[in-house]
DNA sequence: GTCTTTGTTGGCAC
DNA sequence: AGTGCCAACAAAGA
């Protein structure tokens, strides 16, 4: 799940928390040993969440004193904000009680993402190469990107050190939206289609932050929703099918969709 | 049992 | 050296 869209609205559920003194965290799940939430609780214990800010599909929530928790969501990670309740979410691995009593809860249920401290940010997405997020490169600066691939164009998309945010799920609508083939070559691509592109990428991403990257509530002509091989394509009503790029199920129409 | 899965990484091939 | 591609990782659901 969590791609660009998803970890946006992570964040904004994080920035809930903004204002808020962490009073403590606790270790609720099998991820963290005692140890790291220890470290963790060092480092941040009566320290104020401030801003929140993302870079691809890294969630960062900066502290008064400069620190910033940086969470990555893996396939399976969510962030939730709770009151005072009872009972954690499944899958809940590390909750950040807030001075209100409230909490931040980071839930992953297959325990593939990461939570860190970190003091210098930049230096994290540099030795992390996490590039430019998919909402701030600029038209000239992707044109240069996508020319300078030669492999398929759905890795292309998918190359978190060039370009950040976009994985498997939107790719797909990405390039579906944009009428354009997953196989085709980077470098078959005409400067009107990397326009063409460009503009796509940025349309779906801020209409499906919009409504709130949930699926149930994405425009009538959207892949995402019927992304299952034998499907309907919502466009033309052709046969959704599902081939394999880069080890990864690839969703497309065939006939909407040409190389 | 088997197979698939939204992400990232290490290693191999070119 | 740089790129591209895939298996492996963990765990659950179909």
């Amino acid at each position: 799940m969590p791609e660009l869209p998803d970890v946006e609205n992570f964040r904004k559920t994080a920035q809930k928390a903004g204002g808020k003194k962490i009073k403590e965290i606790k270790n609720t799940g099998d991820q963290f040993s005692d140890k790291e939430v220890g470290s963790m609780n060092e480092r941040l214990k009566n320290k104020w969440l401030e801003t929140t800010s993302r870079r691809g599909k890294y969630l960062f929530m900066h502290t008064d004193a400069g620190e910033t928790v940086v969470c990555h969501f893996g396939m399976t990670g969510e962030m939730e904000y709770a009151g005072e309740r009872k009972e954690l979410p499944r899958y809940s691995k590390l909750q950040f009680v807030l001075d209100n009593n409230h909490s931040l809860v980071y839930i992953s249920k297959r325990k593939l993402g990461k939570v860190e401290i970190v003091d210098e940010l930049e230096k994290y997405i540099r030795e992390n190469e996490i590039g430019p997020d998919a909402l701030d490169i600029g038209p000239d600066d992707f044109t240069a990107f996508i020319k300078g691939k030669n492999s398929m164009l759905k890795s292309a998309l998918m190359d978190q050190s060039s370009i950040s945010g976009i994985g498997n799920i939107y790719s797909d609508e990405i390039m579906f939206q944009a009428g354009l083939h997953p196989g085709i070559k980077c470098s078959k691509l005409k400067d009107k289609d990397i326009q063409n592109l460009y503009d796509t990428m940025r349309s779906v991403l801020e209409t499906t932050i919009e409504k709130g990257a949930n699926p149930e509530n994405f425009p009538e002509n959207y892949l995402i929703p019927r992304r299952n091989e034998g499907e309907s394509c919502p466009v033309c009503n052709g046969e959704i099918k599902m081939i394999k790029i880069s080890g990864r199920g690839t969703y497309f129409c065939p006939s909407c969709q040409k190389k």
